[in-house]
DNA sequence: CGCGCTATTGAGAGAGCTCAATGTGCGTGG
DNA sequence: CCACGCACATTGAGCTCTCTCAATAGCGCG
């Protein structure tokens, strides 16, 4: 049963379903009710790594969390981040072996929902499941996305389109406006995630701002020139889908 | 209602859902009424395009199908091969609006499934419903590997990959066996796949070739040698999921 | 105030790209 | 049955984007 904090944390939940679609009261008050653990993490902390079997899923309250693999060599590829109201390893609900890892990039809470009960929920409501399943449709759109800039996008390109989409997925969850957002991860991040190299991420971020596109300073963004930032990128948001806006 | 051409279009994707999971006959039965028109395609044909708002999904009968995506200066990215048995736009049914497209790779034919029976029977049945979650959620785990690939394998790495991965799908649907099937891609194709330039994926071939792992003619892909091929592509098959095999 | 992590910069190397020419197989029409 | 055309595969030469290695600088925190 949901207690007072659950009910904080799973508002969140309720408020991500609720940018994309209607809820009824029933269904707000049922996700509202689902049992949910929190937990304090620290930064570059896994959260669950490939080949475990987890038994719940992890709702994000705060901080930025990240998925990723590693091969031989250490190399390092991160497949997303996510930020608050992300439900990163929903997929797990259906995919009992992971091939992947979950990992906090900043310090974090998160609320852990047990696998049975998420299952009783779809199953009571359709709905829910229509839009959670339709959640994982626009992950794997995003994903797609940064496979079209890995293989055809040059680093500043790339970075500009990573740029473009981190703020706009923070512009709708209120987390971000007038161009400005968090940017916590580091250029070590920034390269495994864009399919560079640190020291190229550095050079081309010196050049980006040179070009007066953006400031950075501070983990925090500064869009200077949205529209050519965008046009560098070719950012077309239509991939994420966001129909409606969110409140904060 | 199904005919009996239908019949024998739809049991490709019985087939296909037995291979992960058991149906009821109650369920089988239903999915073999579904309403389904076929079609035969000719290669480079588009099925569905980048912005479209199809009302209908796409069962491969025959032939590969890609999914893809254009930059601006003809820059091309290929997301995804599609094999018999596979419904590659299943997701326009909770994402309304294409964001890439659809095309033929070969000669092709596919049954078109409309939304409204893919809704209605997902509703009357929830595990279905789950089965066809699932395989979306198999297929954001294949672009996950094909990130990991583009990012942070070497052309050689990632061609390997692609083959094993090729193989080992279309094995799961009884179309390949003895480390032998057919590739009917041409190299600007794979290149397009890969995040590579044709003209390094015909170097990288060679190599590949003279390395003695694996054959290349007439479209037809024999490995020489597996587990060679497997480690150079540090292919690990557990993101596929295959948990059963299929039958033929 | 010093350690540790991250950012920055330099120099040289290399994987993969571009441009361009040539070869090859196959389907079509005569 | 042969000639042609076209699409695709192959090869060469030179280039550049990005990487590697390595050193230096800056910043936050105990």
């Amino acid at each position: 049963m949901g207690t007072p904090a659950n009910d904080h944390a799973l508002s969140r939940l309720v408020r991500k379903l609720e940018s994309i679609a209607g809820l009824t009261d029933e269904e707000r008050h049922a996700i509202l009710s689902l049992p949910a653990k929190t937990r304090f993490l620290e930064p570059r902390q896994d959260i669950v790594r490939d080949a475990d079997k987890p038994s719940q899923c992890c709702l994000i309250l705060e901080g930025w969390i990240c998925r990723y693999k590693l091969l031989s060599e250490g190399r390092r590829q991160i497949f997303s981040f996510h930020i608050p109201g992300d439900v990163p390893d929903l997929q797990s609900l259906h995919i009992h072996t992971m091939d992947h890892s979950l990992a906090t990039v900043t310090k974090a809470s998160v609320a852990f929902i047990p696998h049975d009960a998420l299952r009783d929920l779809i199953s009571r409501f359709p709905n829910i499941a229509a839009l959670l399943w339709r959640d994982t449709l626009i992950d794997a759109g995003i994903f797609r996305q940064w496979m079209l800039g890995m293989g055809r996008r040059s680093a500043y390109g790339r970075i500009a389109h990573l740029f473009c989409e981190m703020y706009v997925k923070l512009e709708a969850v209120g987390l971000a406006g007038e161009h400005r957002c968090a940017l916590p991860i580091t250029q070590l991040d920034l390269a495994d995630a864009l399919g560079l190299t640190s020291v190229h991420v550095n050079r081309t971020l010196k050049e980006l701002r040179g070009s007066g596109l953006l400031t950075l300073r501070s983990n925090t963004l500064v869009v200077e020139k949205w529209d050519e930032l965008a046009q560098a990128a070719e950012f077309d948001p239509t991939y994420l889908h966001l129909e409606k806006r969110a409140v904060g």
